[in-house]
DNA sequence: TATGAATGAGGCTTCATTCAT
DNA sequence: CATGAATGAAGCCTCATTCAT
């Protein structure tokens, strides 16, 4: 009846899910559109994951290994910190873009512990990413000193609230080029 | 039996709304428990507002309308850009912890018309604010030149991000003052 | 539309749930049915009742109180302990055969802690009363020195074992009169 | 990839099933569980059975009619009829222990009539055992004068209850020598 | 206005059974 | 014969909303 391995199925639905989680969120989604979706019955989703936060937890664990693999990827080869915080941003406003459902998660997932340690590994990671790119830039001199961590947290607060905005206006806000500008040099004039 | 006038009534179905919506997030919100929050019954609710969806705008137009006002007042009287932008952040902050599952709100209400007219209008507002910040530090010569539009649209996202970072790790993050000092210097060394 | 009061509704959903219950077991019994058999929604079982277990338990506690306070009542003022006994097995057989549902449950409700403790209970009860009979009978020299205990144990195994029969055969057994007869005198002749 | 033949696997299956459902009951028992304890496929278990009522009537047949040729072969040689009632009563206490998931049934195979039918037969048989012995008993003297269908039923009476309260306390109850006492001698006082 | 019992649609999940391989 | 992925009906339970009082 069904062609598909299980290998197969299990990835159709893992990408029916994202497309449905990404759009609604996690309350929002059923069971039943992520089955659809993936061309799948109900019950054959239960074959694969345990329930609906299980489903959950596994997309995430995918989107964001798969995503913090490519940012990884992006920013290897360049040696210019400023041009890496670049990249780093911009891959992240695309990604949101496109995730925004899973990235902003509602309330209820704060219950999830298994999601939530997904993502706090996730944002681990990305948070010692941006750290790498700014020490880089400090000791090769064309970053200013500052706390590392600190300056660290807020570049990712700024990208989470991209995202956010997404949800929000859903329009394109400001580019990647504005945010980095922004985030490079800063508001206050220099005394020169 | 109760002694409440209407508008009394309404109020501590407000108050109550402010509570629980912004502990759970809308979805995992009962009308049930803010009914009881409020003191009232379930059908009580529903002489006030028309639905779930109606308290909850109602209550996102209370809600924000209340942290307009009070950010105005507090910046009002500053004549250094930098110290208004200081305390808008400050303020920011300070209401983001308190009424995070607001602030943040997951995918349902995307679907909201009401309410996402109610937050739009509420972001032009505080976008505003912050353009007149940032204006009046660059006529008065304190900020460099640049997008007026841009750059506060980044700060908004900045400050949404912090909002979404407290979902996560719930413990503290950067600082009011780590945060202001990245916006205003930026990270690039000044060439002196 | 309905104009019960709640303390209507529920008996008469604990009246429903005793029927169902008793005619098809726990596992068979649908909460639906249950609920069309009260004249009342699904959702309104929900009221008065956490849920499934729950229902049961207290259909439990109901059921075997009220069979216990009759069965004191009808003894109470019996003289003879033979008769006792008799009105004792008259008693249990006649709630058997109404309620056999019930009385003899399936494994499931083994797992059901709330209705385990509840059977107990009144299993301990029971014994208690066989026992005081026993005693009694003993003390007047009616009955033969024996294991209290052990025979009123064996006596509610008796009991228990023809409630099971009935799952099987429905149709009549042995009467209350032949069973009682082997009881008291059991199958060996008399040497005389 | 599977050695067994036909017949060994019919027969792991219905030894598995005749664990698990001893354990469970018949509601709580899935065919899945049952496959695996037999090393087997799902699917499997449908070659050799049409459904899960047929497992399970086939399976009682197979539990039913081992235990009735184990207790004739006990019993077979033994003059004393108090010693064959005894030994009957510790037989049936054993297999009781060992499966009583199956011999307590649940509400639904109620509805089954192929395992109404094969439990209506051993149960036939059973008594036909006892009644053999205790006729014996009555023609040696040795037991009084009784009805002989009656008595025999209330045995069966006492054996089945014995096994519902297994499922209660599980822990020991009285044992095969106070049980068989009692049925031997009765409550009342001999004359003397 | 206020109450809260009642409704019923809909979500999650299980599991006997089927069927393509 | 054997496999196990797939199906889909059905069960439990929740909750926004209504309405008789």
């Amino acid at each position: 009846m069904n062609r598909r391995t299980a290998e197969e199925s299990k990835e159709s639905i893992i990408e029916a899910a994202v497309k449905v989680f990404s759009e609604k969120g996690y309350s929002q989604t059923t069971i039943r559109e992520v089955a659809r979706e993936a061309g799948i019955s109900v019950g054959g989703v239960y074959i694969y994951f345990k329930n609906k936060e299980g489903l959950y937890a596994t997309l995430l664990k995918y989107l964001l290994k798969d995503f913090t693999d490519r940012t990884k990827e992006t920013i290897k080869d360049m040696s210019d910190p400023a041009d890496a915080l670049y990249a780093f941003i911009a891959m992240n406003l695309k990604y949101a873009r496109r995730y925004k459902g899973i990235i902003i998660t509602e309330g209820r997932d704060r219950g999830f512990k298994s999601c939530l340690d997904v993502k706090k590994r996730f944002f681990k990671k990305q948070r010692k990413l941006i750290e790498d790119i700014i020490k880089t830039g400090m000791t090769s001199g064309k970053f200013k000193e500052c706390n590392v961590k600190t300056a660290a947290m807020v570049i990712i607060g700024i990208l989470r609230g991209f995202v956010f905005s997404l949800l929000i206006d859903s329009t394109a806000l400001y580019s990647s080029g504005d945010c980095s500008n922004i985030i490079l040099n800063g508001l206050l004039r220099r005394k020169e």
